[in-house]
DNA sequence: GAATGATCTTGAACTAGATTAAGAAATCAG
DNA sequence: CTGATTTCTTAATCTAGTTCAAGATCATTC
C-alpha cells in the first residue's frame, strides 16, 4: 500500500507531524476488493469513511423501481462513502462497488473521531475537503439543469478523461443523468 | 440584530466560551438590504461570507445566454456566497440578491482566517456545516436526475413552505430546474 | 388612480431525451 | 473453445418539458 501520496493528498492541505502521520497511517483499514465487490451496500450502516487507494469505484443510489442513480466515481487519492449514514448511523442509502479490482482505506467511525480529538487539524483537512466537493456538486447542479447532454458529456470527459477506461458507458450515463440509449445516440452523432 | 439566535445555531454544532462568541460577534459586518440589492455580484471577487439575519435572499448563475439558474434560497440563519470566489479571490460566478428587505451578516474573508486561526474550533463548526451542505446537494442531484419536476415541487414545498411568501414563482421554477411556464402548467393541473 | 412594468397563465407547436424492443458486440464462466 | 450473460447500439414511438406568443393579473411609481 503506498501511504505516501496518500499523505501527500493530506499535507497539501495541512502540515503535519511525523507523530500525527504515524497515527493517521494506523487507524486506516486496508481492504482488497474484487470488481464487483460491495465496500458498502445500501441499507447497512455506514462503518467508516472509504479513501480510495487504487482502481476505482462507484457510489450510487437505487430508487423505489430499482434505477442505479450515480453519483460519484472514485480513482486513488479520492474519499467516498454516505456521510449522511456515517454521521447518524442510520441505514445508508448509497451502495459502493468496485468497478476494477480496488484497494481501499477505510477509516472506521469511532477513529475519524478519535482523529479528529486528538488532531483537531484534521477538522480543518476535512472542512477543506467538502468545501471544495460543495463547489464540485453546486457547479454539477447547475450542469444538470443548463446543459444538454452532449455538453455534460464533453464536459465529463474532459474533466476526467482516465475513466472511461474503467467504467461502463451505462454507468457514465447514469451519472450524466441521462439513458444508455441515449449516450449512445450522442457517440453515434458526434463520431460522423 | 439578533445575535442570539445566531449564535445558537453555531452552539448547536461546538460550544463556545464568553470570549469567543464575542470575537465571533465582533468581526461580523452587519448590512442592510432593500429588496433587489446586491449582497455579492457574479464577476467581482467575494468579500466575504454571508449569514442572513432576515429576510431573504437568492443566489443564482447567469448563463452566457443570460439565463439565471437560481441554487440556493437563504433565510434567517442561513449561510451564503460563492465559497470558490472566497477562497481563491477570483471574480465570483453567482450573485446574490434580496428577494425581500433583509438584514444579513458578512464575515470578511481576513476576519474569518483570523477566526479560523485564533480559534480553531470553528474549523469544526465549519467542517460540519459544509459536510451537511454536502448529503444536502448530493440529494439534489439524485432528486434532480430521478424525479419528474412535479414531484421535486412537492418536495420543495414540504421542505421549505415559508418560501413560497417571498419567492416569485418564477425562481421557484428556475431553483427547480424548470420553466416558469411549466411550473404553471403543473400548478393549474394541481389545483384541479 | 392611471400608467408602466413585472409576474403569472394559457395554448399551440416543437424537441431533447425516455421507452420499448431487438440485434450486435463484448465479456465471462466452465 | 462455447454457451451464457452483460453491455452497447439502432430504430420507432412516445412524452416531459421547452419555446414562442399573447393575454391576464399584480405591483410600483409618478
Amino acid at each position: 500500500m503506498d501511504y505516501a501520496s496518500i499523505l501527500a493528498n493530506i499535507t497539501r492541505h495541512i502540515s503535519l507531524t511525523k507523530e500525527e502521520e504515524d497515527f493517521f497511517v494506523s487507524i486506516l483499514n486496508p481492504r482488497k476488493l474484487k470488481q464487483g465487490e460491495f465496500a458498502e451496500k445500501a441499507g447497512e450502516v455506514t462503518t467508516g469513511f472509504i479513501q480510495v487507494a487504487s482502481g476505482c469505484l462507484m457510489t450510487y443510489f437505487t430508487d423505489k423501481e430499482g434505477n442505479d442513480q450515480v453519483i460519484q466515481f472514485s480513482t486513488a487519492g479520492w474519499w467516498t462513502g454516505d456521510l449522511h449514514s456515517l454521521t447518524k448511523q442510520e441505514p445508508s442509502i448509497y451502495s459502493t462497488r468496485a468497478l476494477a479490482d480496488s484497494e481501499i482505506l477505510l477509516l472506521p467511525k469511532i477513529r475519524l473521531e478519535e482523529l479528529l480529538e486528538r488532531y483537531p487539524k484534521f477538522e480543518r483537512f476535512f472542512r477543506i475537503m467538502f468545501q471544495n466537493s460543495l463547489v464540485t456538486h453546486q457547479a454539477r447542479l447547475i450542469e444538470a439543469f443548463s446543459l444538454p447532454a452532449e455538453e455534460r458529456y464533453n464536459k465529463f470527459q474532459k474533466r476526467y478523461p482516465q475513466l472511461e477506461q474503467y467504467v461502463p458507458l451505462k454507468y457514465i450515463a447514469s451519472y450524466l443523468g441521462i439513458t444508455p440509449e441515449f449516450l449512445s445516440k450522442i457517440r453515434r452523432k458526434r463520431s460522423n
